[in-house]
DNA sequence: CACTTGACGAGCT
DNA sequence: TAGCTCGCCAAGT
């Protein structure tokens, strides 16, 4: 088992906590996970995410600003969309009221 | 197998 | 305050 893949799991399983209705950071993951620095990690693990055997929110993931930077990934349903029907309100690609939704890993778990 | 790219963010200038 | 550089390291070419 890699460190890498372990590294995953840990991303993972942040992400299927965030709250219906809330969204997180790369860097606020990273972070919790002790790793601040490798806030990139965080999204080459979402990609990764992309398993069929995992089903999970990774749409709430945004970056600091709170700009839906992995609209590209999206093909079907975008990252928009999915936010929407969790009722976050999203203007080109920035997340509305980003401060009042966005959910720390650290404080909150 | 070596090199480049990239769902990011912090730190420095 | 805004912009540039550096760290991080897996995945893709």
């Amino acid at each position: 088992m890699k460190a890498a893949q372990q590294f995953y799991e840990q991303v993972y399983e942040i992400v299927a906590l965030i709250p219906k209705g809330r969204v997180t950071t790369y860097g606020a993951i990273a972070k919790a996970l002790g790793t601040a620095r490798s806030s990139r990690m965080v999204g080459t693990a979402l990609i990764a995410a992309h398993r069929p055997d995992l089903t999970l929110p990774i749409h709430r993931v945004v970056n600091r600003q709170g700009l839906l930077t992995g609209q590209n990934h999206y093909t079907s349903p975008t990252m928009q969309q999915l936010l929407a029907a969790d009722g976050i309100d999203v203007i080109e690609d920035q997340v509305q009221d980003f401060q009042q939704v966005f959910w720390d890993p650290l404080s909150e778990l």
